[in-house]
DNA sequence: ATGTATACAATTGCATACAATATAAGGCTG
DNA sequence: CAGCCTTATATTGTATGCAATTGTATACAT
């Protein structure tokens, strides 16, 4: 495998400046380049060769990947071997149940709580991912503004740990692979999902704003297995 | 500070019958220690001082602490030291929040969806309850076999990423410091609540379940901030 | 030809050694 | 006497080396 680690590197250190110890630095490459899709699920990790590959010694590696096995993305094999964690068909099913649960509960929380400033930016966000979808903008860009999207309406709850396993469920939720925006026709139809949710968190109504984005989840689970049964090919050769 | 060890250790031990990597078996040690409160929040951590106590060199306790931090059990400070965790006030509330949430989801999935033996177990963990209560078993005694009760009903929601979410939050409520159980008038309204609890799931009525869950943990909130108020010391001197 | 056993290679787990950085103390200067 | 700079010590961050375990390949026997 020869993955160009460079490009994940400069990602991170545009925004830290370079003043990133090796662990965290390590923790946040290996992330990106399972998030781009350079390491799939199931991939073995082999230590020497990442840190000779990333230019670390194996101390700052083994710590990075002690975090990234705490939070569930990477697994050890029987033999005590590495490999990137591979989420069995249930998983998904489960992994969305929870998101519907906790987005519904930040939605509801953002519409009864959040600041109007929180409310703007939310609407803003929303503006921006409306002008994006009109002008054609990549899956690569739609799926970051939506990211943008959800996550500020995470913070607009208020509640740091609804925020943490939310952005945890997201970091597992890359395992699965493209995005709903490759989907052409979902693109539409996460536009009107959104609109709903944020008018309901605009208006502050709660209740609406929780069945709104339980809605749009169960919604998003069921394009989810759209793209997995797209992606079905080799098990019947 | 001396801390006895050996004690938490033992208790790792008697399970894994002392096949447990080094990594592993410090991570025990650990959150053994901080649950029993023999390492108070706030505590600072010195690396070379851990390792020489607990036999281990510092290679596998920076790996355990490594999950740790990734867990929210520990934290770094501004120069880079460790300390145990310190949950602010509101800290508090959102981790209760969080509670309600998840547990209302998980007390309905076991009532709709739980296999009989999972509600045959949960019942009898419910009357191993009962007679603890009745015959004065101590508060420890009375914590851990609330602990089962929980655990039970989050195992039968069928959701490992539930049941994951909702471990985490209870080793972070640890550092909260003594459970409820100290507090005598509560552990009557416990039962009531867990009996509750239990017969909607028995039932399978799944909104009963979630709102009775969510009733248990509004109730225990407010017996943790009387619990809080109760240590209230030193600072009007 | 297939199954098994043995030897070798590769990889992980742990420990020690070294480098860099933060903290604290003590002396010097204003 | 107070404040700051300097230095020394303590602690964290990283690298390397060694031991033990696991995976694999080859050879031999059935």
């Amino acid at each position: 495998m020869s993955i160009d680690w460079a490009k994940h590197s400069l990602a991170v250190n545009q925004r830290y400046s370079d003043s990133l110890s090796a662990t965290r630095h390590i923790r946040h490459v290996l992330l990106a380049a399972i998030t781009a899709g350079d390491i799939m699920p199931g991939t073995r990790l082999k230590e020497t060769e990442l840190g000779k590959q990333l230019g670390f010694s194996r101390t700052p590696l083994r710590e990075a990947i002690a975090a990234l096995k705490a939070e569930g993305i990477i697994e050890t094999g029987e033999g005590g071997s590495l490999q990137v964690r591979v989420l069995a068909y249930q998983d998904i099913h489960a992994l969305y149940e929870m998101r519907a649960t906790l987005e519904g509960m930040a939605a509801r929380l953002a519409a009864t709580g959040a600041s109007p400033a929180e409310k703007l930016f939310i609407n803003e966000i929303r503006a921006n991912e409306t002008q994006l979808i009109n002008s054609q903008a990549s899956a690569a860009a739609l799926a970051h503004i939506n990211s943008k999207f959800h996550h500020g309406i995470f913070l607009a709850s208020h509640n740091g740990f609804l925020t943490e396993a939310l952005d945890r469920l997201s970091r597992i939720m890359v395992l699965l692979g493209p995005t709903a925006y490759s989907l052409p026709a979902r693109i539409q139809e996460i536009a009107l999902e959104h609109d709903s949710i944020n008018e309901a968190i605009q208006a502050g109504h709660g209740d609406d704003a929780e069945a709104a984005a339980k809605r749009h989840l169960r919604n998003a689970v069921k394009a989810r297995l759209q793209i997995i049964a797209g992606q079905q090919r080799g098990s019947l050769d």
